[in-house]
DNA sequence: GTCTATATAATGATAGAC
DNA sequence: GTCTATCATTATATAGAC
């Protein structure tokens, strides 16, 4: 049962949630009719993939939250080979939608945002006027363009390695990124200004 | 025949690429057959969709990049009530990968460049050391924010207002970015120097 | 728990009449 | 151009034997 579920995450994050019954079930070694009589329903089996990937998420997550922040959980978990059916099967949820991805989701704004008040109080972050839309604004970002990226090359090479991927993303990303992080890209703040004294 | 397609382009947007040959049909009010007599195949459909829509775009884009940039092009599409399906469209696209997708990003990234570089003789924007960059990250940013969001909220609202969630999701993101862009956000720029001077 | 066999429905695609 | 009718495939779900 165990088996067929964890087939089941290992296929949905292959070759998304289009994937029938029947090659879960072969793939898991076990008769298609079994894992209907388990799960109830393709629904039912959706869910307690949901439920497990969520599961070792937290597990995982309180390890790497204290290195690189929530927003860096996806990139971290591509770089260990084991995860990599898991980082597949979250970015399906995020594609498709559904009760995981909205999780996963809200805990990440969440997460950022303690994680940013502390890198305020440390002095290296500079205060904002609306830390919480900061904090959601930032992950927002950040997991649509990781999402976005992976998305368009998975379309393009077929099968993917998330680890090669996300390196690649990260060079992509990280220079323009550092610098907007660093001086901004405007040269006026009177945009900024009037905003603030509405 | 034209008519097939844009319905196609209706129920795509409406209800994802998942939707069947002889709903398209019942709905341009034409018999299942002719659907695949004309296009050959649900692909061949698809392709003739990706076509119109691109140049339904390209004919729409020179009145709106001058106004919003290509980045802004979504949110605009959104307030001409006209353009709704496509921009639904659009969005599943976004969603699903595909040539349209990667041909629109890849217009959509250099329009950016081209606007930015503008906007930096203006004296606007801040130079950056890497303009290609800079635009391809912001554009990968903004597009992969605003397709998570209105994914997000497809998914718990059923049906969406696309001139609505489009100003929502405005509402939610204008000042942490216009926070972000105005004075960057990191009190440090030793990281920032140091990855230069390499 | 696990299987085989089947019910039921929907899919994409095609053939041939008009 | 347009239709009806149908084929072959696939999907989820269920029933009953072991």
């Amino acid at each position: 049962m165990a088996r067929i579920r964890d087939t089941a995450i290992d296929l949905f994050g292959e070759q998304g949630f289009g994937v029938g019954v029947r090659a879960i079930a072969a793939a898991a070694g076990v008769s298609p009719g079994l894992v209907n009589h388990h799960f109830g329903s393709k629904d039912g089996l959706r869910a307690a993939c949901d439920d497990r990937v969520l599961e070792l998420i937290r597990d995982e997550k309180l390890r790497v939250i204290r290195t690189q922040g929530a927003a860096g959980m996806l990139s971290a978990l591509a770089e260990i080979e084991i995860y990599a059916p898991l980082l597949a099967y979250i970015l399906r949820s995020f594609q498709a939608g559904g009760a995981l991805a909205e999780s996963l989701l809200e805990h990440m704004v969440a997460d950022a945002q303690d994680y940013m008040q502390a890198a305020v109080e440390a002095g290296q972050l500079k205060p904002s006027r609306d830390p919480a839309a900061r904090a959601r604004y930032v992950v927002l970002c950040h997991i649509g363009a990781t999402n976005l990226y992976l998305q368009m090359r998975m379309q393009r090479e077929g099968k993917l390695d998330y680890r090669k991927a996300i390196r690649d993303l990260s060079d992509l990303t990280t220079f323009p990124a550092l610098e907007l992080y660093t001086q901004g890209m405007l040269t006026d703040s009177t945009l900024l200004d009037s905003l603030i004294e509405e």
